[in-house]
DNA sequence: AAGACGGGGGG
DNA sequence: CCCCCAGTCTT
């Protein structure tokens, strides 16, 4: 870029008009010229920054809208690190939103089985099916028609738009919101609906025609790696010279954080029924946490206080005969808003029990969790109960 | 405006 | 243990 020189001087310039505002004041409230200048050395640093810096990762080697969509999905509240095996999986699996779209829903359950936040897979599996009827598969890329879908909104509409198709509209998430915040020195607390409503038109004002959606990785990639929650690396920060966090050393208190919040316990009891080598499994209600995956047999509301009461509890919720139920071990389960203890039991159930589970769409049997959707949870107390059985024999 | 919704990485 | 993450939807 030969404006290199330009833009320094840009950046020198801005840096005096901004340290006469208050530190409240949008810069939507700044003169256009301010904003423009800002707009122009900031993305003149942060691009060669991103070019150099950015992290390799999947999906940044494509510009198919429907793979840069099933990313941004799993990213939303889920880390890059955690994305990659996920996102690899799903699209040898689905490598069309057509195939997505003739897929039962119960298979992109599988694949999604630990990524948390199950309407996200019921949201990509019904947008599957509104492209492929409203658009002829052909992925919509503009981020009007994209926010009209099921499970995308503002955020991944703009980022599709943006990494897919080049046009010029701003990304607002966790990251950015830090990165934005601290370079206008804004001490909002950004979980307040007001602050994110600002947050959006500031992050409108500055979001580059020329290379809108490496500019909206680039924030994000800053405030993933750099402009980081605790301990912000300003040394490292291609932007230090135009942050006025940085300039008056607030890079700490900025963003305010937000009043720590208790998170309940709830108790429960679970039971690792044994018939042959699987472990029968119902379907949760369709409603509220988990809904629709499978889990082991569990009593959530008042759990038993014994063994003889837990013996009782299971016989009543199966409506037949668990023998044997014995305690093996609680194992704790931290979620966002809650924390779960579940006393483990292993119990048996006579063959023809066990059949009329079936029969009556009760329940499956399985011999590993990953036969069907389940949470983490489940997952973990398949395999408490798997090492239990092994150390018996 | 607030709450529900999972799970894991990293200090 | 605590914080917070490439958010969206419902109430």
């Amino acid at each position: 870029m030969s404006a290199g020189l330009t833009d320094r001087q840009a950046a020198l310039a801005f840096a005096p008009a901004i340290s006469t505002m208050t530190a409240m004041k949008a810069p939507h409230a700044m003169q256009p010229k301010h904003v423009k200048m800002l707009k122009r050395s900031f993305t003149a640093l942060l691009l060669p920054w991103f070019d150099t810096n950015k992290r390799p990762m999947p999906w940044r080697n494509t510009r198919d809208a429907y793979a840069i969509w099933v990313s941004e999905v799993m990213l939303q509240q889920t880390q890059v690190a955690t994305v990659i095996p996920y996102f690899e999986r799903f699209l040898r699996r689905f490598p069309s939103v057509a195939d997505l779209a003739a897929a039962p829903l119960h298979d992109v359950l599988v694949l999604w089985a630990g990524l948390g936040y199950y309407r996200r897979a019921k949201h990509l599996h019904k947008c599957a099916c509104t492209v492929v009827n409203l658009y002829g598969g052909v992925f919509p890329t503009d981020a009007a028609s994209l926010q009209e879908l099921p499970g995308i909104g503002r955020y991944t509409a703009a980022a599709i738009a943006s990494i897919a198709a080049d046009q010029s509209v701003a990304v607002l998430d966790g990251n950015v919101k830090r990165v934005l915040a601290r370079l206008l020195a804004l001490r909002v607390d950004v979980s307040r609906p007001a602050a994110t409503a600002r947050l959006w038109d500031i992050a409108e004002s500055l979001v580059p025609l020329a290379r809108p959606g490496d500019y909206n990785q680039a924030m994000m990639e800053l405030g993933a790696t750099v402009c980081l929650p605790q301990s912000p690396r300003c040394d490292a920060c291609p932007a230090q010279s135009l942050c006025r966090a940085a300039a008056c050393g607030r890079q700490h208190d900025i963003p305010r954080k937000r009043p720590a919040r208790v998170t309940p316990t709830m108790h429960c009891a679970a039971a690792a029924i044994r018939h042959g080598n699987r472990w029968l499994l119902v379907q949760r209600p369709n409603e509220g946490l988990w809904n629709g995956l499978w889990e082991l047999p569990t009593i959530w509301s008042r759990p038993p206080r014994d063994t003889a009461a837990a013996q009782r509890a299971f016989c009543k919720l199966l409506a037949g005969k668990v023998e044997k139920i014995r305690p093996i071990v609680t194992l704790q389960h931290q979620l966002t808003h809650r924390r779960i203890d579940c006393t483990l039991f292993a119990g048996e159930m006579k063959a023809s029990q066990a059949k009329a589970m079936v029969q009556a769409s009760r329940g499956r049997w399985v011999s590993r969790a990953d036969e069907l959707p389940t949470s983490r949870l489940t997952a973990k107390l398949i395999a408490a109960a798997s090492a239990a059985l092994r150390g018996v024999k």
